[in-house]
DNA sequence: AGTGGCATTGAAAGCACTTACATTCATCAG
DNA sequence: CTGATGAATGTAAGTGCTTTCAATGCCACT
């Protein structure tokens, strides 16, 4: 094989090829222009033989366009990757990488760089650059000044799970605080009245504060007063959801119904209750989020957060922010959930019976919420 | 706020602003040239106060770089994802990141399209449109003939996790034969001979026919035959390593130990052993690979796979070959494991001894491996 | 035959950079 | 004093594409 300095083939190549001018050539690979079905013919038959494919530099440089998405998460040891245990991460990806690929955009994965914070961030760098089309920013923390900056400079921006909810801009998630309103919510009709929350992580997450505040919600609208040492800040592992209940049985009064802020947390708990024979749910009740397979699994009541459908839907907006001439409000996009009792909350009968709380039944339900511009 | 179709801004902005040329501009930001001290300073007080940066599409398009590098993986939900149970994907990732990102290289995400088998793969249309430098290729199957493409164009590409040893191919990983055999022979030393093994997924994944294979090494060489009735094919999941035991246990001579292709699996070998009283290790002896929080927590003998040192060395490596200009030989490093001993594989005591095995005193061994080109 | 209209196609101007090469100007050896 | 040297800077070509606008040819219709 002789070994020359191959450039790749080009669209002079085609051209030259298939004897027309290069514009032709754009014009029938892109349908820009109407060209004879003849040279058109003939122009297809030389692409796919020389294999060509058009630069992505040159065909960016004046089209403005990469064909990037940039999915910006925290680091990904964090919290937020092993959040709920496993596979969550996988699943958000997913949904995101199928309409991505679909559309023929590309995933580029960024997230804040440890101990750099004197760079630029590297995310605003990539703008800079020009180097992607949009942004998917997932799990931001209460501090959202890069989010402002961005919405500020008008960059094409979707936030999936824990949008700050005074900031105008594009959200797609679960509604974290009325799901949690509503576990919680189950286990006050169940007639408990001493009902303990472990936050699933810290609270400068948003998804946290939203959990622990449609908690709270709930035991204030049932008119019972809420409880300092109810509440306990957990983390990612299976082992805070044993601490917790830990503490919370050691209290004088001692709650009789548990809120998980995950499903990994809530196998926690049930170790500790195994370990000790306490009866779940007759002595102690439990309900958590995810409806994972650990939720499945240990037979935990659980409400679902569809990391899958979440990627999905907001990459899908996020395209469509792209393809958007005009300005348009925000859209705050809720992904629904279902309640799935188990014998974690209910006395063991056999097997689990059906939801309470189907998921298909419900319907997506999109707000919108104006926008300064 | 006026809104303009605001253009961001360009190195000629930045040379109109500092009264020079836009070469100048280049050589200066670039240090590609000498430029005097004092123009120097005068541009870059420009280029900071306008927060200039190099259009990369422009950039890239006369440079022919992208500074994009692709991680090529199975598909998300495969296997590989859930590859440990949790947070090997993401370890891997980091490693990968923390490097890429301090050499200003982005990450783009890619694997292979669901059902579109028609379809050119992504990766080579990526690679026709120019849209990355480098790629990074993790747990291929045996069908390696996109490798084998790729590595026919020249194109810079590195393995991770399980290369065919016959392909001259730049690789990172451990060396799954050698630790395979190393587990196996941990167990014979103990006096074990009816040996069993769970295979940690379909055979076609290169990783785990070498688990197999270094099994099946270490067992001949120990004189002992084999048998088809002692391997069982698991996969990513508890279950499978749950049904496997049962499976092996109902054989008229059941084995006496097991080699569990994954932590999750040994933890489902476990679950059976302890609903069924099955006393471990003097009953049954398990040992497993990965160590993982999975191992540790269940005191599960395992031996590690550093996938974050993979993840590093791996984008190291390609890395350097961006920047090579000659061709050189493929290189094959491989990532050193320890042997954690635990209770699974020896008498328990109290807490589990001190590793017999160390991954600090073990050091990285490089083959190198004559190429073709 | 002339003319207008339409469908195709081509020529050329960017897009924002890098870089080979030319130019300038001061300095210094002869 | 002159020409050579070399550092600093500028000029312009080229990167592969899209897109505007002009040119061409063909046909029907007058």
């Amino acid at each position: 094989m002789i070994k020359k300095k191959k450039r790749a083939v080009t669209i002079k190549d085609i051209a030259r090829e298939a004897g027309v001018s290069i514009s032709t050539v754009s014009f029938a690979f892109n349908g820009t222009a109407p060209v004879a079905q003849e040279t058109k013919d003939r122009i297809f038959e030389v692409i796919n033989r020389l294999n060509y494919r058009p630069n992505s530099a040159a065909r960016g440089l004046v089209t403005r366009k990469t064909n990037n998405i940039c999915l910006f998460t925290p680091h990904p040891t964090s919290d937020f990757f092993s959040f709920s245990g496993n596979g969550v991460f996988s699943d958000l990806m997913q949904g995101i990488g199928e309409v991505l690929d679909q559309k023929d955009y590309n995933l580029l994965i960024s997230w804040d760089t440890v101990g750099h914070k004197a760079k630029t961030p590297k995310l605003i760098r990539l703008i800079r650059e020009q180097a992607m089309d949009g942004v998917l920013i997932c799990l931001p923390s209460q501090d959202s000044s890069i989010i402002n900056e961005l919405n500020e400079h008008n960059f094409p921006l979707v936030i999936i799970g824990g949008a700050d909810k005074n900031t105008a801009v594009n959200t797609v998630d679960v509604d974290n605080h009325e799901i949690s309103y509503r576990v919680t919510r189950h286990l006050l009709e169940l007639g408990h009245k001493r009902i303990a929350f472990i936050s699933p992580g810290q609270l400068e997450f948003l998804v946290c504060e939203d959990r622990l505040e449609g908690y709270k919600e709930a035991m204030s609208d049932a008119g019972l007063k809420l409880r300092d040492d109810y509440i306990y800040i957990g983390d990612e592992t299976e082992s805070s959801g044993y601490r917790a209940v830990e503490t919370f049985l050691s209290l004088k009064e001692p709650p009789t119904a548990i809120v998980a802020g995950r499903d990994i947390q809530a196998v926690g708990v049930l170790e500790y209750t195994k370990e000790h024979n306490i009866a779940v749910p007759e002595t102690l009740a439990l309900v958590s989020f995810e409806n994972s397979q650990h939720a499945e699994k240990h037979g935990i009541t659980s409400i679902t957060t569809n990391l899958y459908e979440i990627g999905k839907e907001g990459a899908k907006l996020l395209i469509k922010l792209l393809n958007r001439k005009k300005e348009r409000a925000a859209q705050n996009m809720v992904i629904p959930s279902g309640l799935v009792v188990r014998t974690s909350s209910k006395p063991s009968v056999s097997e689990p019976p059906a939801p309470s709380d189907s998921t298909e039944e419900e319907v997506t339900r999109v707000r919108t919420r104006g926008r300064k511009t």
